[in-house]
DNA sequence: ATTATCTATAGATCTATAGATAATGC
DNA sequence: ATTATCTATAGATCTATAGATAATGC
Protein backbone atom coordinates (compact mmCIF):
# COMPACT_ATOMS: atom_id res chain seq x y z
CA UNK A 1 0.00 0.00 0.00
CA UNK A 2 2.51 2.37 1.22
CA UNK A 3 5.00 1.57 -1.20
CA UNK A 4 6.38 4.54 -3.00
CA UNK A 5 7.11 3.17 -6.52
CA UNK A 6 11.14 4.27 -6.83
CA UNK A 7 13.73 2.90 -5.31
CA UNK A 8 15.81 -0.33 -3.17
CA UNK A 9 13.24 -0.63 -0.81
CA UNK A 10 12.62 2.13 1.50
CA UNK A 11 13.95 2.31 5.17
CA UNK A 12 11.83 2.48 8.07
CA UNK A 13 12.60 5.45 10.51
CA UNK A 14 14.68 4.93 13.22
CA UNK A 15 18.40 3.03 13.86
CA UNK A 16 18.90 0.29 11.50
CA UNK A 17 19.55 -2.85 13.15
CA UNK A 18 23.28 -3.68 13.49
CA UNK A 19 23.18 -6.90 11.07
CA UNK A 20 22.16 -4.20 7.93
CA UNK A 21 24.53 -1.43 8.98
CA UNK A 22 27.28 -0.63 6.35
CA UNK A 23 30.45 1.47 6.98
CA UNK A 24 27.67 4.60 5.86
CA UNK A 25 30.39 7.38 6.31
CA UNK A 26 32.68 5.47 3.44
CA UNK A 27 29.87 4.39 1.27
CA UNK A 28 28.97 8.06 1.59
CA UNK A 29 32.37 9.07 0.59
CA UNK A 30 32.73 6.97 -2.39
CA UNK A 31 29.52 7.57 -3.86
CA UNK A 32 30.52 11.48 -3.88
CA UNK A 33 33.95 10.69 -5.28
CA UNK A 34 32.20 8.58 -8.06
CA UNK A 35 29.30 11.50 -8.94
CA UNK A 36 31.78 14.01 -8.46
CA UNK A 37 34.44 13.10 -11.06
CA UNK A 38 31.38 11.92 -13.75
CA UNK A 39 29.04 15.37 -13.22
CA UNK A 40 30.97 17.87 -11.27
CA UNK A 41 30.14 19.87 -8.11
CA UNK A 42 27.45 21.87 -8.95
CA UNK A 43 26.20 18.95 -11.08
CA UNK A 44 26.43 16.70 -8.45
CA UNK A 45 23.60 17.30 -5.70
CA UNK A 46 23.50 15.96 -1.85
CA UNK A 47 20.54 14.15 -2.85
CA UNK A 48 22.07 12.32 -5.49
CA UNK A 49 24.69 10.97 -3.54
CA UNK A 50 22.29 9.54 -0.59
CA UNK A 51 20.37 8.17 -3.73
CA UNK A 52 23.45 6.66 -4.00
CA UNK A 53 23.64 4.49 -1.94
CA UNK A 54 20.43 3.88 -1.05
CA UNK A 55 20.07 6.42 1.86
CA UNK A 56 18.12 9.53 2.81
CA UNK A 57 19.50 13.36 2.39
CA UNK A 58 19.18 14.27 5.35
CA UNK A 59 21.97 11.57 6.43
CA UNK A 60 24.59 13.78 4.68
CA UNK A 61 24.43 16.17 7.49
CA UNK A 62 25.20 13.82 9.98
CA UNK A 63 28.17 12.84 8.75
CA UNK A 64 29.47 15.94 7.03
CA UNK A 65 28.87 19.79 7.76
CA UNK A 66 28.14 20.81 4.09
CA UNK A 67 28.61 19.89 0.50
CA UNK A 68 31.59 21.66 0.42
CA UNK A 69 32.78 19.27 3.06
CA UNK A 70 32.08 16.22 1.47
CA UNK A 71 33.58 17.52 -1.62
CA UNK A 72 37.31 18.19 0.29
CA UNK A 73 36.42 14.79 1.96
CA UNK A 74 36.05 12.67 -1.35
CA UNK A 75 39.32 14.69 -2.66
CA UNK A 76 41.35 13.48 0.72
CA UNK A 77 40.13 10.16 0.12
CA UNK A 78 42.34 9.67 -3.10
CA UNK A 79 45.33 11.10 -1.24
CA UNK A 80 48.29 13.16 -2.73
CA UNK A 81 48.36 11.76 -6.36
CA UNK A 82 52.03 13.25 -7.11
CA UNK A 83 54.38 11.17 -9.14
CA UNK A 84 55.16 7.94 -7.07
CA UNK A 85 59.41 7.68 -6.44
CA UNK A 86 59.01 3.92 -4.86
CA UNK A 87 60.73 3.07 -7.97
CA UNK A 88 64.12 4.43 -6.48
CA UNK A 89 63.56 1.97 -3.30
CA UNK A 90 63.09 -0.57 -5.19
CA UNK A 91 65.42 -0.74 -7.92
CA UNK A 92 67.77 1.76 -6.51
CA UNK A 93 70.74 -0.10 -8.77
CA UNK A 94 69.15 0.35 -12.20
CA UNK A 95 69.05 4.11 -12.42
CA UNK A 96 72.73 4.00 -12.53
CA UNK A 97 73.23 0.38 -14.64
CA UNK A 98 70.99 1.33 -17.71
CA UNK A 99 69.15 4.71 -17.86
CA UNK A 100 66.62 3.84 -20.36
CA UNK A 101 65.52 0.53 -19.07
CA UNK A 102 65.15 2.68 -15.49
CA UNK A 103 62.76 5.36 -17.80
CA UNK A 104 60.89 2.42 -18.97
CA UNK A 105 60.30 1.23 -15.20
CA UNK A 106 59.73 4.77 -14.00
CA UNK A 107 57.58 5.21 -17.12
CA UNK A 108 55.24 1.72 -16.50
CA UNK A 109 54.89 2.27 -13.02
CA UNK A 110 53.63 5.92 -13.18
CA UNK A 111 51.09 4.54 -16.20
CA UNK A 112 49.97 1.94 -13.41
CA UNK A 113 48.97 5.04 -10.98
CA UNK A 114 47.38 6.40 -13.38
CA UNK A 115 45.33 3.72 -14.92
CA UNK A 116 44.12 2.75 -11.61
CA UNK A 117 40.57 3.30 -10.12
CA UNK A 118 41.75 5.86 -7.76
CA UNK A 119 44.18 7.88 -10.53
CA UNK A 120 41.40 8.17 -12.87
CA UNK A 121 38.66 9.30 -10.32
CA UNK A 122 41.18 12.07 -9.75
CA UNK A 123 41.82 13.00 -13.26
CA UNK A 124 38.60 13.25 -13.81
CA UNK A 125 37.86 15.11 -10.75
CA UNK A 126 40.44 17.75 -12.49
CA UNK A 127 38.69 18.21 -15.27
CA UNK A 128 35.39 18.55 -13.91
CA UNK A 129 35.50 22.25 -11.93
CA UNK A 130 38.44 23.70 -13.64
CA UNK A 131 40.63 21.95 -10.98
CA UNK A 132 43.67 21.62 -13.81
CA UNK A 133 44.56 24.80 -13.70
CA UNK A 134 44.28 24.94 -10.08
CA UNK A 135 47.38 26.84 -8.19
CA UNK A 136 47.39 22.84 -6.70
CA UNK A 137 47.60 21.26 -9.91
CA UNK A 138 50.12 23.76 -10.59
CA UNK A 139 52.73 23.31 -8.13
CA UNK A 140 52.19 19.59 -7.76
CA UNK A 141 53.07 19.19 -11.32
CA UNK A 142 55.77 21.51 -11.00
CA UNK A 143 57.17 19.41 -8.15
CA UNK A 144 57.45 16.39 -9.98
CA UNK A 145 59.26 17.85 -12.43
CA UNK A 146 61.85 18.99 -10.12
CA UNK A 147 61.70 15.18 -8.65
CA UNK A 148 62.30 13.96 -12.48
CA UNK A 149 65.05 16.61 -12.94
CA UNK A 150 67.11 15.58 -10.26
CA UNK A 151 67.37 12.03 -12.15
CA UNK A 152 68.36 13.94 -15.33
CA UNK A 153 70.90 15.63 -13.71
CA UNK A 154 72.66 12.43 -12.42
CA UNK A 155 73.03 11.00 -15.45
CA UNK A 156 73.90 14.40 -16.73
CA UNK A 157 76.54 14.40 -14.06
CA UNK A 158 77.92 10.68 -15.33
CA UNK A 159 77.60 11.80 -18.93
CA UNK A 160 74.81 9.13 -19.80
CA UNK A 161 72.82 12.14 -21.27
CA UNK A 162 74.17 15.45 -23.11
CA UNK A 163 74.84 18.38 -21.11
CA UNK A 164 73.84 20.76 -23.76
CA UNK A 165 70.32 19.30 -24.61
CA UNK A 166 68.40 21.40 -21.70
CA UNK A 167 68.51 22.29 -18.02
CA UNK A 168 67.30 18.80 -16.00
CA UNK A 169 63.39 20.01 -16.25
CA UNK A 170 63.55 20.52 -19.40
CA UNK A 171 64.02 17.17 -20.21
CA UNK A 172 61.63 15.73 -16.85
CA UNK A 173 58.74 18.25 -19.12
CA UNK A 174 59.74 16.60 -22.11
CA UNK A 175 59.35 12.98 -21.04
CA UNK A 176 56.12 13.89 -18.96
CA UNK A 177 54.68 15.88 -21.08
CA UNK A 178 53.17 14.03 -23.43
CA UNK A 179 52.47 11.37 -21.44
CA UNK A 180 50.54 13.86 -19.16
CA UNK A 181 48.56 14.67 -22.11
CA UNK A 182 47.55 11.25 -22.76
CA UNK A 183 46.09 10.83 -19.35
CA UNK A 184 44.26 13.74 -19.47
CA UNK A 185 42.51 12.78 -22.95
CA UNK A 186 42.44 8.48 -22.30
CA UNK A 187 42.54 8.51 -18.34
CA UNK A 188 39.47 8.97 -17.23
CA UNK A 189 36.82 7.95 -15.05
CA UNK A 190 35.11 6.50 -17.29
CA UNK A 191 37.12 5.54 -20.25
CA UNK A 192 36.64 2.89 -22.54
CA UNK A 193 39.02 -0.38 -22.40
CA UNK A 194 40.14 0.96 -25.91
CA UNK A 195 40.77 4.44 -24.71
CA UNK A 196 43.03 3.02 -21.90
CA UNK A 197 44.56 0.93 -24.57
CA UNK A 198 45.44 3.98 -26.23
CA UNK A 199 47.10 5.62 -23.45
CA UNK A 200 49.36 3.20 -22.61
CA UNK A 201 50.51 3.47 -26.52
CA UNK A 202 50.88 6.64 -27.01
CA UNK A 203 52.89 7.13 -23.37
CA UNK A 204 54.76 4.11 -24.84
CA UNK A 205 56.31 5.04 -27.64
CA UNK A 206 56.99 8.41 -26.64
CA UNK A 207 59.11 6.76 -24.21
CA UNK A 208 60.99 5.34 -26.93
CA UNK A 209 61.27 8.10 -28.96
CA UNK A 210 62.15 9.85 -25.94
CA UNK A 211 64.95 7.36 -24.66
CA UNK A 212 66.62 7.41 -28.38
CA UNK A 213 66.58 11.00 -28.72
CA UNK A 214 68.06 11.46 -25.16
CA UNK A 215 70.30 8.95 -24.47
CA UNK A 216 71.57 8.49 -27.96
CA UNK A 217 75.18 8.03 -28.52
CA UNK A 218 77.03 10.73 -29.51
CA UNK A 219 80.16 9.93 -31.72
CA UNK A 220 81.78 13.51 -30.33
CA UNK A 221 82.38 11.50 -27.04
CA UNK A 222 84.10 8.41 -29.06
CA UNK A 223 86.17 9.65 -31.93
CA UNK A 224 86.84 13.06 -30.24
CA UNK A 225 89.42 15.68 -32.32
CA UNK A 226 88.48 15.63 -36.01
CA UNK A 227 86.76 18.57 -37.39
CA UNK A 228 83.61 17.95 -39.63
CA UNK A 229 84.18 16.00 -42.44
CA UNK A 230 84.18 16.40 -46.07
CA UNK B 1 10.83 55.23 -4.25
CA UNK B 2 10.77 51.89 -6.15
CA UNK B 3 14.19 51.89 -6.92
CA UNK B 4 14.82 47.86 -5.89
CA UNK B 5 18.70 48.55 -4.74
CA UNK B 6 20.97 46.55 -6.80
CA UNK B 7 21.72 46.43 -10.34
CA UNK B 8 22.41 48.91 -13.10
CA UNK B 9 18.72 50.88 -13.28
CA UNK B 10 16.43 48.81 -14.15
CA UNK B 11 14.61 48.91 -17.40
CA UNK B 12 10.97 49.84 -17.89
CA UNK B 13 8.56 47.13 -20.09
CA UNK B 14 8.03 47.59 -23.42
CA UNK B 15 10.53 47.22 -26.20
CA UNK B 16 13.07 50.16 -25.57
CA UNK B 17 14.21 52.97 -27.71
CA UNK B 18 16.72 52.40 -31.28
CA UNK B 19 19.22 54.46 -29.42
CA UNK B 20 19.97 52.31 -26.62
CA UNK B 21 19.04 48.71 -28.14
CA UNK B 22 22.82 47.28 -28.40
CA UNK B 23 23.25 43.49 -30.55
CA UNK B 24 22.01 41.59 -27.44
CA UNK B 25 22.26 38.04 -29.02
CA UNK B 26 25.77 38.93 -28.95
CA UNK B 27 26.11 40.35 -26.06
CA UNK B 28 24.45 37.18 -24.08
CA UNK B 29 26.44 34.89 -25.97
CA UNK B 30 29.85 36.82 -24.68
CA UNK B 31 28.34 36.61 -21.07
CA UNK B 32 27.74 33.21 -21.31
CA UNK B 33 30.94 32.03 -22.57
CA UNK B 34 32.70 34.27 -19.73
CA UNK B 35 30.32 32.26 -17.26
CA UNK B 36 30.42 29.10 -18.60
CA UNK B 37 34.25 29.28 -18.62
CA UNK B 38 34.49 30.50 -15.29
CA UNK B 39 31.64 28.35 -13.36
CA UNK B 40 30.90 25.75 -15.62
CA UNK B 41 27.88 24.28 -17.19
CA UNK B 42 25.64 23.72 -13.74
CA UNK B 43 27.15 26.63 -11.99
CA UNK B 44 26.16 29.27 -14.62
CA UNK B 45 22.29 29.75 -14.41
CA UNK B 46 20.09 31.79 -16.98
CA UNK B 47 19.57 34.41 -14.66
CA UNK B 48 23.11 34.82 -13.89
CA UNK B 49 23.92 35.21 -17.76
CA UNK B 50 20.81 37.52 -17.95
CA UNK B 51 22.25 39.60 -14.80
CA UNK B 52 25.46 39.99 -16.53
CA UNK B 53 24.09 42.00 -19.59
CA UNK B 54 21.69 43.54 -17.41
CA UNK B 55 18.57 41.84 -18.92
CA UNK B 56 15.39 40.74 -17.83
CA UNK B 57 16.19 36.43 -17.45
CA UNK B 58 13.57 36.18 -19.98
CA UNK B 59 14.96 37.65 -22.83
CA UNK B 60 17.05 34.44 -22.91
CA UNK B 61 14.35 32.45 -24.03
CA UNK B 62 13.48 35.15 -26.98
CA UNK B 63 16.66 34.39 -28.23
CA UNK B 64 17.43 30.89 -27.64
CA UNK B 65 14.96 27.58 -27.23
CA UNK B 66 17.21 26.47 -23.79
CA UNK B 67 19.92 26.60 -21.65
CA UNK B 68 22.29 23.73 -24.06
CA UNK B 69 21.11 25.84 -26.96
CA UNK B 70 23.10 29.36 -25.03
CA UNK B 71 26.24 26.62 -24.51
CA UNK B 72 26.00 25.50 -27.93
CA UNK B 73 26.09 29.01 -29.51
CA UNK B 74 29.03 29.85 -26.99
CA UNK B 75 31.09 27.32 -28.21
CA UNK B 76 29.90 27.61 -31.56
CA UNK B 77 31.56 31.43 -31.53
CA UNK B 78 34.82 30.40 -30.79
CA UNK B 79 35.07 28.40 -33.70
CA UNK B 80 37.27 25.10 -34.85
CA UNK B 81 40.14 25.74 -32.24
CA UNK B 82 42.27 23.15 -33.72
CA UNK B 83 46.18 23.97 -34.35
CA UNK B 84 46.35 26.96 -37.46
CA UNK B 85 48.69 25.99 -40.20
CA UNK B 86 48.45 28.91 -42.14
CA UNK B 87 51.98 29.19 -41.71
CA UNK B 88 52.83 27.17 -44.57
CA UNK B 89 50.78 29.61 -46.79
CA UNK B 90 52.76 32.76 -45.33
CA UNK B 91 56.12 30.77 -45.27
CA UNK B 92 55.91 28.12 -47.60
CA UNK B 93 60.18 28.12 -48.36
CA UNK B 94 61.16 28.15 -44.43
CA UNK B 95 60.21 24.63 -43.81
CA UNK B 96 62.32 23.73 -46.43
CA UNK B 97 65.35 25.85 -45.54
CA UNK B 98 65.40 25.93 -41.76
CA UNK B 99 64.03 23.25 -40.25
CA UNK B 100 64.72 24.36 -35.99
CA UNK B 101 63.44 28.03 -37.27
CA UNK B 102 60.01 26.72 -38.96
CA UNK B 103 59.32 24.99 -35.59
CA UNK B 104 60.52 27.77 -33.44
CA UNK B 105 57.66 30.21 -35.81
CA UNK B 106 54.93 27.38 -35.82
CA UNK B 107 55.44 27.34 -32.00
CA UNK B 108 55.26 30.89 -31.50
CA UNK B 109 52.02 31.44 -34.32
CA UNK B 110 50.14 28.40 -31.95
CA UNK B 111 51.04 30.11 -28.65
CA UNK B 112 49.65 33.47 -29.91
CA UNK B 113 46.56 31.43 -30.60
CA UNK B 114 46.39 29.62 -27.33
CA UNK B 115 46.79 32.44 -25.40
CA UNK B 116 44.26 34.90 -27.24
CA UNK B 117 41.15 35.52 -25.26
CA UNK B 118 39.39 33.09 -27.54
CA UNK B 119 41.67 30.43 -27.21
CA UNK B 120 42.07 31.10 -23.01
CA UNK B 121 38.23 30.58 -23.02
CA UNK B 122 38.23 27.77 -24.56
CA UNK B 123 40.77 25.59 -22.51
CA UNK B 124 38.66 26.81 -19.68
CA UNK B 125 35.29 25.98 -21.29
CA UNK B 126 37.19 21.91 -22.02
CA UNK B 127 38.85 21.91 -18.29
CA UNK B 128 35.09 22.72 -17.10
CA UNK B 129 32.73 20.25 -17.72
CA UNK B 130 34.78 17.21 -18.26
CA UNK B 131 35.47 18.21 -21.89
CA UNK B 132 38.68 17.68 -22.09
CA UNK B 133 37.97 14.30 -22.11
CA UNK B 134 35.39 14.01 -24.70
CA UNK B 135 35.57 12.50 -27.65
CA UNK B 136 35.90 15.69 -29.74
CA UNK B 137 38.83 17.24 -28.30
CA UNK B 138 40.67 13.47 -28.62
CA UNK B 139 39.89 13.32 -32.17
CA UNK B 140 40.67 17.40 -32.30
CA UNK B 141 44.36 16.82 -31.11
CA UNK B 142 44.99 13.37 -33.03
CA UNK B 143 44.01 15.04 -36.28
CA UNK B 144 46.42 17.99 -35.29
CA UNK B 145 49.23 15.71 -34.28
CA UNK B 146 48.37 14.12 -37.96
CA UNK B 147 48.72 17.13 -39.63
CA UNK B 148 52.20 17.73 -37.96
CA UNK B 149 53.49 14.53 -38.40
CA UNK B 150 53.21 15.57 -42.28
CA UNK B 151 55.84 18.00 -41.66
CA UNK B 152 57.91 15.57 -39.30
CA UNK B 153 57.39 13.07 -42.95
CA UNK B 154 58.48 15.45 -45.06
CA UNK B 155 61.94 16.01 -43.01
CA UNK B 156 62.39 12.44 -42.62
CA UNK B 157 62.55 12.06 -46.29
CA UNK B 158 64.54 15.05 -46.76
CA UNK B 159 67.06 13.79 -44.34
CA UNK B 160 66.82 16.65 -42.11
CA UNK B 161 65.09 14.43 -38.78
CA UNK B 162 66.78 11.14 -38.54
CA UNK B 163 64.18 7.86 -39.52
CA UNK B 164 65.24 6.16 -36.65
CA UNK B 165 63.65 8.01 -33.99
CA UNK B 166 60.12 7.34 -34.23
CA UNK B 167 57.01 7.59 -36.44
CA UNK B 168 56.61 11.41 -37.74
CA UNK B 169 53.45 11.39 -35.34
CA UNK B 170 55.33 10.48 -32.78
CA UNK B 171 57.84 13.34 -33.25
CA UNK B 172 54.06 15.60 -33.23
CA UNK B 173 53.65 14.68 -29.85
CA UNK B 174 57.23 14.73 -28.46
CA UNK B 175 56.98 18.23 -29.57
CA UNK B 176 53.51 19.20 -28.83
CA UNK B 177 52.67 17.54 -25.51
CA UNK B 178 54.65 19.14 -23.04
CA UNK B 179 53.42 22.50 -24.79
CA UNK B 180 49.78 21.52 -24.16
CA UNK B 181 50.54 20.98 -21.08
CA UNK B 182 51.49 24.54 -20.37
CA UNK B 183 48.30 25.62 -21.99
CA UNK B 184 46.25 23.36 -19.88
CA UNK B 185 47.96 24.41 -16.79
CA UNK B 186 48.81 28.33 -17.57
CA UNK B 187 46.49 29.89 -20.32
CA UNK B 188 43.31 29.36 -18.73
CA UNK B 189 40.46 32.67 -18.94
CA UNK B 190 41.66 34.18 -16.15
CA UNK B 191 45.11 33.36 -16.06
CA UNK B 192 47.45 35.98 -14.12
CA UNK B 193 50.36 37.63 -16.59
CA UNK B 194 52.78 35.71 -14.54
CA UNK B 195 51.01 32.44 -15.72
CA UNK B 196 50.78 33.16 -19.40
CA UNK B 197 54.64 34.22 -18.76
CA UNK B 198 55.28 30.72 -17.49
CA UNK B 199 53.36 29.04 -20.43
CA UNK B 200 55.32 30.81 -22.91
CA UNK B 201 58.83 30.26 -21.27
CA UNK B 202 58.09 26.76 -20.72
CA UNK B 203 56.89 26.07 -24.28
CA UNK B 204 59.46 27.95 -25.97
CA UNK B 205 62.46 25.51 -23.72
CA UNK B 206 60.76 23.04 -24.52
CA UNK B 207 60.93 23.73 -28.40
CA UNK B 208 64.70 24.25 -27.90
CA UNK B 209 65.46 21.04 -26.08
CA UNK B 210 63.41 19.20 -28.91
CA UNK B 211 65.17 21.13 -31.81
CA UNK B 212 68.42 20.21 -29.71
CA UNK B 213 67.47 17.04 -29.84
CA UNK B 214 65.46 16.00 -33.26
CA UNK B 215 67.50 17.82 -35.65
CA UNK B 216 70.80 17.44 -33.86
CA UNK B 217 73.55 16.92 -36.00
CA UNK B 218 74.31 12.94 -36.10
CA UNK B 219 78.18 11.84 -36.88
CA UNK B 220 77.03 8.83 -38.91
CA UNK B 221 76.17 10.67 -41.60
CA UNK B 222 79.60 12.60 -42.08
CA UNK B 223 82.52 9.83 -41.30
CA UNK B 224 80.62 6.76 -43.03
CA UNK B 225 83.01 3.94 -42.19
CA UNK B 226 84.58 3.97 -39.45
CA UNK B 227 83.06 1.60 -36.41
CA UNK B 228 83.46 2.25 -32.74
CA UNK B 229 86.34 3.54 -31.56
CA UNK B 230 88.75 1.78 -29.44
C1' DA C 1 1.60 43.68 -37.00
C1' DT C 2 6.01 42.65 -35.30
C1' DT C 3 9.73 42.85 -32.22
C1' DA C 4 12.19 43.29 -27.87
C1' DT C 5 11.74 43.76 -23.70
C1' DC C 6 9.34 43.32 -19.02
C1' DT C 7 6.62 41.17 -14.73
C1' DA C 8 4.71 37.30 -12.68
C1' DT C 9 4.50 32.75 -11.96
C1' DA C 10 4.56 27.46 -12.22
C1' DG C 11 6.75 23.62 -10.90
C1' DA C 12 11.22 21.32 -9.93
C1' DT C 13 15.00 21.04 -7.43
C1' DC C 14 18.60 22.49 -4.25
C1' DT C 15 20.97 22.87 0.61
C1' DA C 16 20.16 22.63 5.17
C1' DT C 17 17.61 22.10 9.62
C1' DA C 18 14.12 20.47 13.12
C1' DG C 19 12.19 17.01 15.27
C1' DA C 20 10.51 12.02 15.34
C1' DT C 21 11.77 7.13 15.78
C1' DA C 22 14.06 2.91 16.80
C1' DA C 23 18.32 0.25 17.78
C1' DT C 24 22.55 0.20 20.57
C1' DG C 25 25.56 0.25 24.54
C1' DC C 26 26.00 1.43 29.15
C1' DA D 1 21.59 8.46 26.89
C1' DT D 2 23.44 8.08 22.46
C1' DT D 3 23.50 7.05 17.72
C1' DA D 4 21.80 6.43 13.03
C1' DT D 5 18.42 6.82 10.54
C1' DC D 6 13.82 8.81 8.93
C1' DT D 7 9.90 12.46 7.56
C1' DA D 8 8.69 17.02 6.87
C1' DT D 9 9.70 21.41 5.82
C1' DA D 10 11.86 26.20 5.11
C1' DG D 11 13.65 29.17 2.03
C1' DA D 12 16.54 29.80 -2.15
C1' DT D 13 17.18 29.10 -6.59
C1' DC D 14 16.61 26.98 -11.08
C1' DT D 15 14.52 26.54 -16.05
C1' DA D 16 10.89 27.75 -18.70
C1' DT D 17 6.39 29.86 -20.05
C1' DA D 18 2.39 33.16 -20.29
C1' DG D 19 0.94 37.39 -20.96
C1' DA D 20 1.65 42.58 -20.61
C1' DT D 21 3.88 46.67 -22.58
C1' DA D 22 6.09 49.88 -25.57
C1' DA D 23 8.94 50.96 -29.69
C1' DT D 24 9.59 49.93 -34.60
C1' DG D 25 8.61 49.40 -39.46
C1' DC D 26 5.19 48.84 -42.76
Amino acid sequence: MSLKSGGPTRRRPGRPPKTEAGDTKAELVEAALRLFAQKGYTGTSIRAIAREVGLSESVLYAHFASKQDIFDAAVAKLGPQGLTYELETLHPELADRDPAEYVRALVGHVLDAWDSPGGRLFISLMARDGLVHSTAMGSMITRSMDETGGLFQKWIDTGRVPADLGRPIDLAWALFGPIGQARLLWLHADAAPEERRQARDRALRHTEVFIKAVFRERREDVVSDDGPGR
